[in-house]
DNA sequence: GGAGAAACATACACGCATGCATGTATGTAA
DNA sequence: TTACATACATGCATGCGTGTATGTTTCTCC
């Protein structure tokens, strides 16, 4: 082991480290959340020691910070750009509902999510950093809604913040719950959003086979859908 | 104290523990979790001591498993009834999504969801009785979706259990989160029920004066929907 | 090669929460 | 009234997990 590893540098070392260190912290918040977060099984899974845990973060709270932050990041590369690169009101909200249930085919999608609800009656820094995100993309797309109303692509309904609460409420939960469930994932989370901003059913064009595939789909393979 | 109290039954006092611990547990469970469930807490909060609760049961898996069936009884006696008693397969999906809204402007109704993100990627007895009582859910919900879709009332779409499994999921997320947001969560609600099973919005008739009301509703009021 | 800092690993201290043992109060039947 | 069972309250034992202290390894610069 001594001959085959080139010699790393400090701060290459410790970047690795911590890149490990946030993956592990990851997949567990995603699976048992931060109340059953526990540093000795974080620095086992990253390949560490706890102490090495300790060296980067300065404690339990900072690191799962430091994950959020790193999640974020990932959505706004991922979905928040991709939206924001639509002219169009609808297109952009469409866009960001598609690329979010792309994005959730992915484990770490979950942590928010678990993050949120498992803080949602608590006051904690963690709760807090979760909720200024979501308060803003809340934001964002409460100013889509509004602008679509006024271009006339969106037909009225409930103050667009109640509208936009629920558009971000269901883009999370059927991204979380259809995950994986290709190509299902996709449609019924762009049924849901229009739905949601009122906006009526695309016409079928290829639905028909697939409502064929459906009655030939035995029940059986439907009720592996949440397991 | 001695004087105004009445003989009360044992069974009588029992009963009185039980459900004021029941009701403890359900508040601690809702906004805290299972892993943050103390049952000191709980045993303070209810106004008994911890040794009454371990009297009544096992341990505090037992009791978080109560509390789940608790939460279950009082949402088959107020939603599930209801849906029940509907002959129509749209019918029945609307109204258990309106009656799922109203259960939802209770702090109760959210344990369920708490205890679903925080056992999602554990194997334990609270999260299976959950994901037990879901599984039927989604169940019944998924054979309405194949009656109405053989009836013509619903459009053909993707496979029935995936779409009821976004149902489910979209009935508990925007029902969490616009409780208590009167009138919007039931608008909202309805909204995107009828997104996802592809049924056109209703027509407009008092939607009107609701977009109205938005335009002149001041962007801050908008902004405290979260929190 | 040696000194020093950083990257880790291991050990220590302590609080917290669970489950269980033991004690006290209250209802019931003879 | 007494004996017994049940409904609680209080005390004991123990393991778990966090944060901190201490020890070891590796890199960097002179």
């Amino acid at each position: 082991m001594t001959e085959a590893n080139p010699r790393r540098t400090q701060a290459d070392r410790r970047e690795r480290t911590r890149r490990a260190v946030l993956e592990a912290a990851a997949r567990r918040l995603s699976t048992h959340g931060y109340a059953n977060l526990v540093l000795e099984r974080v620095a086992n899974e990253a390949g560490y020691s706890r102490g090495a845990v300790y060296h980067l973060f300065a404690n339990k709270e900072e690191l799962a910070l430091a994950v959020v932050r790193w999640v974020e990041e990932t959505w706004e590369a991922e979905v928040g750009h991709a939206a924001a690169g639509e002219v169009d009101p609808v297109d952009a909200l469409m866009t960001m509902a598609e690329r979010h249930a792309l994005f959730c085919r992915r484990e770490v999608a979950r942590v928010l999510l678990t993050l949120r609800v498992e803080f949602a009656g608590q006051d904690h820094p963690v709760g807090q950093a979760i909720a200024a995100i979501l308060d803003r993309l809340d934001g964002t797309c409460a100013d889509l809604i509004a602008a679509g109303r006024a271009s006339g692509a969106i037909p009225p309904g409930p103050p667009p913040r109640h509208t936009a609460a629920a558009y971000t409420a269901i883009m999370e939960a059927v991204g979380i719950e259809l995950a994986g469930q290709a190509p299902h994932d996709l449609e019924l989370m762009g049924r849901a959003v229009r739905g949601v901003l009122g906006l009526p059913p695309t016409p079928i064009v290829t639905d028909s086979p697939s409502g064929a595939g459906s009655a030939a789909t035995p029940v059986h393979t439907d009720r592996e859908v949440r397991r």
